[in-house]
DNA sequence: GGTTATTTGTTCGTATGTATG
DNA sequence: CCATACATACGAACAAATAAC
């Protein structure tokens, strides 16, 4: 006798529901950048050992929410203009890759997954809830990488993902709004369903060149604030 | 008072060292593809206890070298034709990628440190020594990476790094050699210091193909092998 | 198919080393 | 230089799940 309405919630570790639950702590704002995580405060919160939440702990360090300093201790990662330049160059390249491998293999189930999640990041954006819309823009984006049938790379955008997601809800923090949002997907999608490969490698190439330039936008107002 | 003799080996955490140690015995063949690791055993014979254990095979997990399924066990990553593919073309778009960050920014420091990097290898390979040829061949790939100033680029080759490692140092350790190698890298290098930016995309490519090809036909013969 | 070993996952208490004020 | 807070590490034990019999 079966238990559908539970699902298949159970058969996690400790260490991997912990860092689930760090993980929306720090893109919820609750976890700053630049705060320090102390490990027996975390542990006794979470009601779990030592064992567990380091497990967690070095995992969200691997996605590059965190950084550790041996024996003086972990914190959020902060923000830096370097780092998102880094992130979205290499991110370019990489969605240019994964495409080059999707291209060929883009069929009907493809296009209509691609059509569903648009509509559900478009839902997203029209109930304000902000860190569902980078949650669905993200999943939206990550339709390619699952495509392209490469594991490798698959991994790889894993963690680009988590590191972009903290620079994006860093900026819906900051200012509820995300910038021209509602058709900003509009022109990625009809080039990602068409059938001319200049017209995608043009459409990621400005995609990315907007995205970068608006997270480096909000870091310098930021950095200014901060100073002031 | 210092003991300079002894140098900065002192800092690390037990489980950096222990992942070192169980990085080399994976590289030198004591921990063949596929083979178990049993925590208590290991502990053991590291002398540790079983949570710096824990953290040294989390780290080799990231790093490819190994696999976890929960509450089954970890062992050693076994080696396969389609993960080979996706090592490969996957390094050709991150060499790529990297090489175009570095062009620019090659100076006299870059082509001198080139130059000493392919002499080290040359000489290990005269020296027969098939693990340090492994070392130094990664080594000279490694200066493009650090020249590209990419920090996020860096970290994800060096993940790359281990895998490729890993087939590499099985191709060795099966047959002594690993093809027609003390001039296989002449034509990278002179491209690599040269002047012509499409040679060296065709060099990479080339490179890489031959590379892959190779770590591929061994596979195969390693196949049939076991199927005999 | 059920039982039992083995191994992992986890906890707790404690000790030690390191960094920071 | 000292004191304190915290990370790191140990070891024994129990729970949970897999795997083999």
């Amino acid at each position: 006798m079966s238990v559908p309405a539970v699902g298949k919630l159970q058969k996690q570790t400790f260490g991997a529901r912990i860092a689930d639950a760090l993980r929306k702590a720090i893109f919820a704002g609750d976890l700053v950048p630049g705060s320090a995580l102390i490990e027996t405060a975390l542990a006794e919160q979470f009601g779990v050992s030592r064992g567990p939440l380091r497990e967690a702990i070095r995992q969200l360090i691997d996605e590059g929410l965190l950084v550790q300093v041996p024996f003086s201790g972990t914190r959020v990662t902060e923000l830096s203009e370097s780092a998102i330049r880094e992130i979205y160059s290499l991110r370019t390249t990489l969605e240019m890759f994964a495409f080059r491998l999707a291209w060929d293999r883009r069929d009907a189930a493809f296009r209509l997954e691609m059509l569903q999640r648009q509509q559900a990041l478009l839902a997203a954006i029209d109930s304000a809830d902000e860190l569902e819309c980078i949650r669905r823009e993200m999943h939206l984006h990550s339709l390619v990488y699952e495509a392209a049938d490469h594991q490798l790379l698959l991994e790889i955008w894993g963690g680009l993902k988590g590191r972009l997601q903290l620079y994006l809800a860093a900026n819906y923090l900051a200012h509820g709004r995300h910038g021209p949002r509602r058709t900003g997907h509009d022109s990625f999608v009809a080039a990602a369903l068409g059938d001319s490969w200049p017209v995608m490698e043009a459409e990621i190439l400005q995609h990315m060149r907007l995205g970068s330039e608006e997270t480096e936008r909000f870091l310098k107002a930021r950095k200014e604030q901060v100073d002031a």
